[in-house]
DNA sequence: AAATCATTTGCATATTTGCGCAAATATAAA
DNA sequence: TTTATATTTGCGCAAATATGCAAATGATTT
């Protein structure tokens, strides 16, 4: 595995790896629209300003997007990109074993 | 997502989300036979107590399996249930939308 | 314009984490 | 038994992280 790509996978996975992160990923894994972050609050302990810097890890690691609508934000999780980043690195565990 | 899997989830990506144990990993992914600490610690920038840390750490969480051999003890990755737990989260990261 | 709501940011703090070094432990070899 | 090798653990430290609160910002409503 190219070292670019472990730094890369690492990244994603730490910001998938915290509690209240994956939670926050879960709440949104089960809408089908767009949620603001008030309403995310609800799914995890941390008040607003927490949930604003979480929400900010994952969008660094494009594990979500944002709308702007009125005053509001609305995210929504990528769930194409994070499921291919994952099943790709399952593939190379389950593949990549060579001699020696 | 029921709460304690998400706690288990948060556990195994925390585990793997961080570069030296990501490294481990990968270099026992590319190793058809089970290696050694001292021989891991060339993959990663870290002296033998902290890969041995790292090592523990993959071991809590079921992402390693030991063997002792004599003085040493040889680590495998445990392929298929770190394949089956990713892509199980990819599965339900793909299919989970639900209304609203 | 003033009030209100949603979100972000600065600040302080507590906790966690990764690390190396040195000492301890375990096991094998001389 | 002495020595050497592999691994783990105690300790201290520095950096990173998560968190809440209060203030700031952005945008809508009254």
């Amino acid at each position: 595995m190219l070292d670019s790509n472990i730094h890369q996978m690492a990244g994603l996975l730490k910001a998938l790896g915290e509690v209240n992160r994956l939670s926050l990923v879960s709440q949104l894994c089960d809408c089908s629209t767009p949620q603001n972050a008030m309403c995310l609050c609800g799914c995890c302990s941390v008040d607003p300003s927490g949930v604003s810097r979480h929400l900010k890890v994952l969008m660094n690691e494009r594990i979500l997007s944002v709308e702007k609508c009125g005053r509001e934000r609305s995210y929504s999780l990528n769930r194409a990109y994070v499921a291919a980043q994952l099943r790709a690195l399952a593939d190379q565990i389950d593949s990549n074993q060579e001699a020696s």
